[in-house]
DNA sequence: GCCGTTTTCGGCCCGACTGTTTTCAGTCG
């Protein structure tokens, strides 16, 4: 059983003990034991229960269900829970201005069990009969069903930022001097955002006028002198907060999250006699703002170093930063190579002399270029003759314009774990990196003994995109990963980071889990133009929220080392 | 349900906005 589906069980205890009413910091403990599991690096259901418990936030109860759902599926709170409510009462509290307390009333009072009750007792005028509510609120839930069923759910990382971009764009051109920036998970980098949060410190009333009138924005959620939200077309929401200049640091730690971490950072505060907001850490004997202005300052004063977005996710780094062992996170000017490109010589839109030229154009000093093998018939793939027949015009633009051009191969993994291309082919080449793009309906065993074999291939030198997921599109392939890993480190094989904003493959916590077991890993593109290789930047930020350092990643090399340090050219 | 430099009991992060309210509960982040 994997994390992701123990926490989507301990969430549901949490949603459904909060409709029941139950004692909040229950309901807390078993959300945070949620997150806590559903972020993991390491597979939980295979550790005992005082393993688990050693896991800060899991106690000796909920090491117990953990252990439950690992081995059986679930546990018995969960199924009395489930017994107690209808099957689809969870729904509700997706909708936008339901919550528990309204889901309890709408079932206890109206016999709500499912969207399509709710829909039914909006139409017919019941809700507005309910105590508490009123036209207003009836109309709001319509308007929430409505909205459910045109949601598209996350974005992309890359188009968060995008729509960030003109967003703040639009809000400096409206109010000038408007200080923006964006915050929440788009700040920390992570692979999708759920929505878009934006903090200014300069400006006045005018900006959330201007903000509520934004090109596209469908409805007004919340309009008010500090803080406004708004749904766009197709029902994604922006928040917009302005605080005073002074505010700005606390404002920025505050809103950038993650929740994990600002409950921890705020506990801390706490241990030192101090209350930490949106405003700033205010001392509570005399009220005595400590910090505020910058986020360093806010840090610091809680006696740890400032610790980076993309780090803020609960996963030790308040211990790190308290001991100062924070890692010097790898940056995108620390990457000198990219390992993964295509050109139109399979399924790519520019030439190998174009790659290289845009590539030296963007600060690299050598690039591999890795086109289809023959088995990725659609891209047009490369058998052995026309690889080599490729190769050599690689060879010929190497050093070319001052970057250095390695004749490398994207090679297809065939489901029963060999490569699609000869040996003599593959050792031929400069470079091999090894995917999978087939038969992903393999279960989790043939499809670990197919990359394993792989690994195993003496001219593989790096796996690609390990687990074949397309974020919002496509689930990863079943892969027992720390097998992969342990597979990697015994035969010096590195693993992808592919960059592809939607791939970001491998993800951070599995990036954690290669980095903790020694395993070598770059970050490439996989870029199919030239305009692609700025994609490098999102396969960073996950390898930042691995928290790699450059000695973790081979490209950030210089190339002679990082030649050195293929797999094909040791011992 | 978790946790412990004051604690094995009694705490547990903090504030803005809305709707239906005469002083606040619920939702959200």
């Amino acid at each position: 059983m994997s994390n992701v589906a123990i926490a989507l069980i301990l969430r549901e205890i949490a949603d459904l003990l909060e409709i029941k009413g139950d004692n909040p910091f229950k309901i807390r403990a078993y959300r945070n034991a949620a997150d806590i599991v559903g972020n993991h690096p390491h597979a939980l259901a295979v550790l005992d229960a005082a393993q688990l418990r050693e896991i800060p936030g899991i106690g000796k109860d909920l090491a117990v269900r953990i252990r439950d759902i690992a081995t059986t599926g679930d546990t018995a709170v969960h199924r009395e829970l489930i017994a107690e409510f209808p099957a689809r009462i969870l729904d509700l509290l997706g909708l936008q201005g339901v919550g528990p307390k309204t889901v309890a009333v709408f079932y206890r009072d109206l016999g709500v069990r499912s969207l399509a009750d709710l829909e039914r007792a909006a139409a017919d005028g019941r809700i507005r009969a309910l105590k508490g509510m009123g036209a207003k609120k009836e109309a709001l839930i319509l308007k929430a069903l409505e909205e459910r069923r045109r949601r598209t759910g996350r974005l992309l990382l890359s188009d968060a930022d995008a729509i960030a971009t003109s967003l703040i764009a639009y809000l400096q051109d409206a109010v000038p001097g408007a200080g923006l920036t964006p915050v929440g998970s788009l700040r920390r980098g992570r692979d999708t955002c759920g929505d878009l949060d934006l903090l200014a410190t300069d400006g006045d009333a005018s900006l959330m006028d201007a903000f509520v009138r934004a090109p596209r924005v469908e409805r007004v959620l919340a309009r008010g002198e500090t803080k406004s939200s708004v749904l766009f077309d197709r029902a994604f929401q922006a928040d917009l907060r302005l605080v005073p200049a002074e505010s700005r640091g606390a404002a920025l730690q505050y809103f950038t999250g993650s929740k994990a971490h600002n409950i921890a950072l705020r506990d801390r505060a706490v241990g030192f006699d101090c209350k930490l907001n949106e405003y700033g850490l205010f001392r509570l004997s005399d009220e005595a703002r400590l910090a505020g202005e910058s986020e360093e300052a806010v840090y610091r004063s809680l006696g740890l170093d400032w610790i980076a977005p993309e780090l803020r996710e609960g996963r030790g780094e308040i211990e790190a930063a308290a001991t100062g062992r924070l890692p010097r996170l790898i940056q995108r000017s620390d990457l000198k190579g990219d390992l993964h490109m295509h050109t139109s010589e399979t399924d790519g839109s520019d030439d190998i002399r174009a790659m290289a030229t845009a590539a030296r154009e963007s600060g690299l000093d050598y690039i591999a270029i890795t086109d289809h093998s023959q088995a990725l018939a659609m891209a047009n793939g490369l058998n052995e003759e026309r690889a080599l027949a490729h190769a050599s015009r690689i060879r010929a633009v190497d050093r070319d314009g001052g970057i250095r051009v390695l004749a490398g191969i994207e090679c297809d993994i065939k489901p029963d774990g060999t490569l699609d291309l000869a040996d003599d082919c593959l050792a031929a080449l400069d470079y091999v990196v090894a995917s999978v793009h087939s038969a992903f309906n393999q279960d989790q065993r043939q499809m670990t003994d197919r990359l394993v074999r792989a690994i195993a291939c003496p001219y593989v030198d790096v796996i690609g995109h390990p687990t074949g997921r397309l974020l919002l599109r496509r689930d990863p392939y079943p892969v027992d990963m720390e097998a992969l890993v342990d597979a990697a480190v015994k035969h010096g094989v590195a693993l992808e980071i592919n960059a592809q904003p939607h791939r970001l493959d491998l993800n951070d916590a599995h990036a954690i889990l290669a980095r903790e077991r020694g395993a070598s890993l770059v970050i490439s593109s996989d870029a199919h133009s030239r305009t692609g290789l700025a994609a490098l930047r999102w396969g960073v930020a996950v390898a930042r929220r691995a928290w790699l350092e450059p000695a973790h990643v081979l490209n950030s090399r210089p190339f002679e080392d990082f030649k050195a340090a293929l797999r094909r050219n040791r011992q």
